[in-house]
DNA sequence: GATGAATGAGATTTCATTCAT
DNA sequence: TATGAATGAAATCTCATTCAT
């Protein structure tokens, strides 16, 4: 056998980190964090116990990289510039990618929603996720009081919410959940409407 | 000297299960079923782990008591008759209801969110879960019928989404959620509006 | 509710103590000494495990007076004098009466057999039992001594090891064990025989 | 550095499995498998009460294999094929093993006694010794025929009688008992005695 | 006399982590 | 790099015994 050469030792290293953190997503998110033994992980995975342990220090840093792997594939080209301000185009495009995110990472959509939901997990996760998500909700705020909303932080309460609630439920009922439906109602909701009618 | 009374045994032991009970909530709500450890339960309720057991057979039992203890107080006085179908009076009041619950039971929910999103901790939820909310939708889906809606089964779904998104951002921020504001807009939503100006 | 005098007290204590033994001696045969838990006991006895303490000091206590109690009923009517030696009639009527006892108390047997085989039970156990069996040892040997045997001594031991043997197969297979065709056969091997036949 | 290779680790698997087995089978033997815990037998192992686990499922399994490799050993080189039937030399052989076997397996013989007086333990056990040793009795029977006896069956039954009665009051009594004259006094009852001459 | 709640020690079992090879 | 044996702490659960009433 012939000696491999640095890269491909470096690109069998990346495949099988890359396996470990797969193997850990769908256990962590379907047993739990406490549910889920590195023992399961590791045969899961078809690597030893020991092998684990020289890819990642110790259990919860192998959850810490499982979730900011998870994020990164999730903001991926999901570029809100807080500063810049939104505009319809921009949210819709928004509403479309995290639809179908929630389709494609379920499993991380699962996790995350343990972790929020239950933060003595992991106390630093909750916080960073609120970090994450103030930002978005400035914007939404900002842009639903463009919109002339009456009370435009209620309003992207509401948003989250759904969009939060509408995950949930996803995960929760499997595939027969009517996730487009789902989106094209929440699109109207928030796209469609004309406020100044309300109340008139 | 006498034995204590019947009834007096009684009181003692209802009043320590509910303590048990209480105290595993809070656990098992806040480090997840697997995450709370019997000892740790004992402790918090002031008793031995021995004792424990002669209250509930195992671990996993406790938790299904948990659940059906609080599923009681969460559909108390909630009582929407499937076969009379509902009407904007029945609908206003259970929304307010489900809302108080939110913050009474916060507890309750934030244990009853972590095993809708994680069902392999108990299997059994899940489905019971799913067969308790199946007849709500029906009702909910009848009632957007007759108001007109064009889809009152995704409105449904909606609705139920809504709810699911608005606890578990309760939950994931605590007391600083702005949760009479959603109520109030979640309101609006389903009942002031008038579907048929839609499109107009 | 007129008081009970003196004597009726005294009897019913001591009908539950009888209560209580056999009961123990039922479980521990069964299930031996470590595999039979006190609470077990006083529940299968109709009693509460405190008062069980007020009859027996602690559970080996039990286990010893369960024994006592049996070997009692085990040798009674069962008189064998040492210092007179024995006959042909009077070891008849000691095998009668042990194959009797052996259906009577099978239970007791069970706890002893296994008591002598696992001696580490109740250590002093094995010792009280072999000082028990060596006057019969001698009585024996002295018998076929007298009956003009080669070996009287290996002759006691075989006829002991067949009583233990035929009680262990007889409690380890049950109702279907021919008791009785094994007892004439022992009858017909020890008392029949005309030893001074052998070689000739 | 390389890592052991397979057999290297097979190798040293294997002799801890045995020496878990042996430490098992004394415990077990003198306080009973309820009255031998885990904790004592890693320790008279040497190893921790984990690595037991990596060898054996649980206790009862432990068990189990004590069983299974103390079998395979009594059985070992004792062909009694029950199609052929057995003449006297087969017998005297097996008789021979028996005796052979009983001292240099005391200890397992004291587990099996144990067992067999108190099946509550295990409960299939019983059974499987019930079916291994009827073939044992077919053959003894058929030949205690062939010798005309009056009642083979009931000669079969004393012959297992005082196998198992020799064995147990060995066990009980230790290194005193005379076990060599007890086998030739069972050689003697059972092979040179002339059957035809009883009643004459 | 009688109850059964209560305990603490110890039982069985699991698991994150380390280590020799 | 890779293995899996090995550990010790901690998890779940049991049980002999005590105690207040």
């Amino acid at each position: 056998m012939s000696p491999r050469r640095p890269e491909q030792w470096k690109k069998i290293r990346l495949e099988k980190r890359e396996k470990i953190l797969d193997t850990a997503l769908e256990l962590f998110a379907t047993h739990g964090y406490h549910g889920s033994s590195v023992s399961m992980i590791a045969r899961k995975a078809g690597i030893s116990k020991g092998l684990l342990y020289t890819y990642f220090d110790n259990k919860e840093h192998l959850l810490r990289e499982v979730l900011a792997n998870g994020m990164d594939e999730l903001i991926r080209d999901l570029h809100l510039i807080p500063d810049q301000g939104i505009n319809r185009e921009m949210l819709l495009s928004y509403i479309e990618l995290t639809f179908g995110r929630l389709k494609e990472s379920t499993r991380f959509y699962q996790l995350f929603f343990s972790l929020v939901v239950q933060p003595s997990v992991l106390p630093i996760f909750r916080q960073q996720f609120i970090e994450r998500i103030l930002p978005l909700m400035k914007l939404l705020e900002k842009y639903f009081e463009e919109q002339g909303e009456q009370d435009p932080l209620a309003k992207a309460y509401l948003f989250i919410a759904i969009l939060d609630g509408v995950g949930m439920d996803y995960i929760a009922t499997g595939g027969i959940y009517p996730l487009e439906k789902l989106k094209d109602l929440f699109i109207h909701l928030f796209l469609d409407e004309q406020p100044e009618k309300r109340g008139t």
